[in-house]
DNA sequence: TTGAAAGCGCTAACAT
DNA sequence: ATGTTAGCGCTTTCAA
């Protein structure tokens, strides 16, 4: 390859130094417009591209958001994904994207990776096994802006964008019971991480609030994948619930298939109950009941959050922690509506 | 924030050469096991963060990859992504992910940028609506190892890799025409992509072979979103297929959800196909039958080549263009088999 | 309006 | 086994 063009080349051919063509290509006011423009045209011509990283370095800075996914697999991260983008293209942000697979090893690595990378910020979902943010700790010190969302720590102080899983919970669960749901068996994930135990809260709440005790037979912590949701809601049938409340709309799909298989008919035999309203909710059939989960809502509030932050450490002012709750809304679908005029179809 | 801790500030307090502490952290053999092992224990008890940046422009090489998708919001774009991750991460590369929303205007974009960023090689899949390359031209100028997939531009000179949607187009009518249908309706994408135009011509192959004219009435090009789905799907009814075959899963199942609506009856009164064996592919009733995308594949086949030919690169070696194609699969399900005709295959 | 000089933090060729 | 020196390409004081 040719070697890259710089901005001494281009003064060079000019006459002028290095530091008039940098202010030209950036647009200074500081230089004649004609120099600016011969600068330009140069340019152009010579192929001159900016080198971003020799920039970076001597501003200190990187234009870069990095963001630690817990997982990338799913509708709900390509949402947040495109929330986030959307607010920092404009700013000129660029987004480095890592994931942990779920891992606490692998979200540390990340961590260190970034900050390797001087990125000006970044925004975290935490891994289903990260049970601490001790690895954060290098952030904290250098007090890069953090914001998480979604997976956060319970108690952390650090700012945070989350929706409200406690209400979500509650709402479906009292959904359910409205429809006559007695038995409502809960198949949930990791009660370690927030978004599941605070829909488990919601749920217990609904019931108290209905007078049914809580029932622990009915309850159910599993991994939410394929394997682990089938043998889970197996096992639950024996139980004969008249309900299941299934925090996970791909997972509410598995197990309607399994109830299909049975010749259980839904709602009319057993309701179910997804979370998330992910595509597939309204395409399975019966249309799932859900509660929307505003991913790109959130990647656009953890995003703004965050260029916030960083723009008051770029002008030394101190940042206050804060939580942002999203609400959430319930959608109620054929798989929990019971007509009790017109039995479906 | 206090200031960053640089080789300096650990070569000064050990009395050694910054030389001795950049070899000591990059574990060069030349240097002495004692001060090697000192160098990194007042390295960690500093907190001292290797700067990537002033690294990277030292080395002129990044180690990073860029990644320029169509379309995020994708259970096959994330399965690339993961493929690409898995055969990245082991050989350290990090992955600068972009997307272009389907605009030729954001693909011009982001290749610029990922050239100012000095990306080591970039893996691309254009947008629907680039119909040439010639805003890679500072790619192929600087040399930059560049490898297109799935969607690529037919003629171009350059690294594919792609799946056989000929075979895939083929492969879906062949077996409608075996379950005994022979009005077949075709909607799919933009015709100027390969994927669209390879599957329409599999299509036409089949029909061909099986002697059926091809009605033109029968095919229609619209967007694949759910509206345009809709629409096209509603005026193809008043032909009277007997088949849909709709090369987007997703459409697919829009298509069933609007024949269920019409009471009719899948796959007795019309069969449908889809292509892409998504998720929801699987989960909606009835199931769909698709050809298999083996996303994970692409992306690692990708990422495999693309490191290759920045290794050979570096070597100045030179890099010869091919083509990788990847054999597809066909998924039989219940919305193209009709029990009564033949078992399948 | 322009330029000279310094330096961001690191690595590598060339000594010693 | 370690050090000296130079330089990657850019921006930013400070001076003219």
């Amino acid at each position: 390859m040719q070697k890259e063009i710089t901005i001494y080349d281009i003064a060079e051919r000019l006459g002028v130094s290095a530091t008039t063509v940098s202010r030209a290509l950036n647009d200074n006011p500081r230089i004649n417009k004609k120099t600016r423009e011969k600068v330009h045209q140069l340019a152009k011509e010579l192929g001159y591209r900016h080198n971003t990283l020799a920039a970076n370095l001597r501003k200190q800075q990187t234009k870069t958001i990095g963001v630690i996914l817990h997982e990338v697999n799913s509708y709900f991260a390509t949402s947040v994904l495109a929330g986030i983008e959307k607010v920092t293209t404009p700013e000129n942000f660029d987004i480095l994207i890592t994931h942990s697979a779920e891992t606490a090893e692998r979200e540390k690595a990340n961590v260190k990776n970034l900050i390797n990378k001087r990125v000006d910020g970044i925004i975290v979902s935490l891994a289903m096994h990260s049970h601490d943010i001790e690895h954060f700790a290098p952030v904290f010190d250098r007090e890069v802006p953090l914001v998480f969302f979604d997976r956060v720590l319970q108690g952390a102080e650090c700012t945070k964008v989350v929706i409200d899983n406690f209400q979500g919970g509650y709402d479906a669960t009292n959904h359910l019971i409205g429809q006559g749901c007695k038995k409502i068996a809960h198949i949930t994930g990791d009660l370690d991480l927030n978004v599941y135990m605070d829909r488990y809260k919601g749920y217990q709440k609904a019931l108290k609030d209905h007078k049914i005790k809580l029932n622990k037979e009915l309850v159910k912590v599993c991994g939410l994948n394929k394997a682990e949701t089938t043998q889970a809601v197996t096992e639950m049938l024996e139980h004969q619930p008249d309900a299941f409340f299934i925090p996970s709309d791909f997972a509410a799909a598995v197990c309607m298939e399994i109830l299909h298989n049975k010749g259980l008919r839904i709602p009319e035999d057993i309701a179910v109950f997804g979370f998330n309203n992910d595509m597939l909710s309204d395409l399975i059939t019966p249309k799932l009941s859900t509660i929307d989960y505003p991913g790109f809502l959130m990647g656009e509030m953890a995003a703004k959050t965050l260029i916030e932050q960083i723009k008051l450490r770029r002008k030394n002012k101190n940042v206050k922690d804060h939580t942002i709750v999203i609400p959430t809304e319930i959608i109620l679908r054929e798989s929990s509506v019971r007509k009790t005029a017109k039995p479906k179809r």
